[in-house]
DNA sequence: CCTACCGATCGGTAGG
DNA sequence: CCTACCGATCGGTAGG
């Protein structure tokens, strides 16, 4: 009889909360999410939003939360079955592109905006984003490693080189797609991978 | 006898302006630069720096012109003594990436900040950036396509994927700096562009 | 170039 | 989860 809803239904609305904050902050970046524009969206007031993260850098942190089991869904695990090493980079690799080609966030690849937006700023949303990245390097070197640990890439293949050119060629599509509306970059893009990934052909 | 400044005066003054916009919008961004800010910081009154645009957004433009003027300083000029072709595309390279390098603007590079801005953002900001985008994109394409009628390049090249792999070793190298603080990125940059541009190695 | 001001919006809090 | 409110700041204008 409280007025206040249920543990599930509150997870419900926190849910909802982030999923719409998803979308604001592809489009307009993590500060442009406001709690008031939120709330008006949502059909909630300012401090009904606020009460389920307490201030805009926690709810901040918590879209960031939100955005990277997308983007672990769309890219990381499509390539789970695929065998590690070579096999699995080049699974990564298309479902990188393909995840930025079909705009999975309306406004790009979440965490190369963000890391944009607070590279400059200290704190812990910008730590979070670099914390991201590295975590992402770390499994791209280790599959990296293995192909050429397995013989599938020439043994004088860096890892850390190819990692630098594959962030490269996927930072160039998501600038072609996002600035140009480039139809064509989705395929150069997958070139540049074939060029480094495939080199027998 | 009159409180207003001579035109030179006033020129002087927009200059300082400008100046102190493109600091502030190179770490805070096009939007996180705000007439209040500016004005304090130059102890002048928010009208009396408004006055010399008339608009933020006709300020924002402003701004893109002299970070263009910076831009066009620090990596076109210095190539223009060399060889039309392959000569003179590694020197654009390598002013490219000694631009980024050096910190030219301190949060990076002003353009790739300003598309991730304003790409999700219509209007004449946006326009600009895509279209200096556009400039720099066709001014290193004929560089590329030179070098391949040279015979200076394999003639199997592509010039626009040539310039699309560029960019991303670009965008990584910004990226790696300004997030990551690596102060491996210029040499990897240097690697990736020695990988294209010098088929012979 | 200034002062003085406008309505709108910001993140956040008090109290329920 | 709400209403009602806080001080600060936003871009911009009137008038000089």
């Amino acid at each position: 009889m409280s007025p206040r809803k249920s543990v599930a239904e509150a997870l419900g609305t926190r849910a909802a909360i982030l999923d719409r904050s998803v979308a604001i902050a592809s489009a307009e970046g993590l500060e442009g999410l406001t709690i008031g524009r939120l709330a008006g969206e949502l059909g909630m007031s300012k401090s009904g939003v606020l009460g389920h993260f307490g201030s805009k850098e926690a709810l901040q942190l918590a879209v960031l939360d939100r955005a990277g089991e997308v983007f672990r869904a769309e890219v990381w695990e499509p390539a789970l079955p695929a065998a590690p090493g070579l096999a699995r980079l080049r699974v990564l690799c298309e479902a990188w592109i393909s995840y930025l080609q079909r705009g999975v966030f309306p406004g790009g690849c979440f965490f190369v905006a963000a890391a944009h937006e607070f590279d400059g700023r200290p704190g812990p949303v910008r730590d979070a984003v670099e914390s991201r990245f590295d975590v992402w390097r770390e499994r791209l070197r280790k599959e990296a490693r293995r192909a050429v640990d397995a013989g599938d890439l020439p043994e004088w293949t860096d890892p850390d080189q190819l990692v630098f050119e594959l962030l490269g060629m996927a930072m160039a599509l998501n600038h072609a797609i996002q600035l140009h509306r480039d139809p064509q970059a989705p395929d150069r893009a997958r070139r540049a991978v074939r060029a480094r990934l495939s080199p027998d052909l």
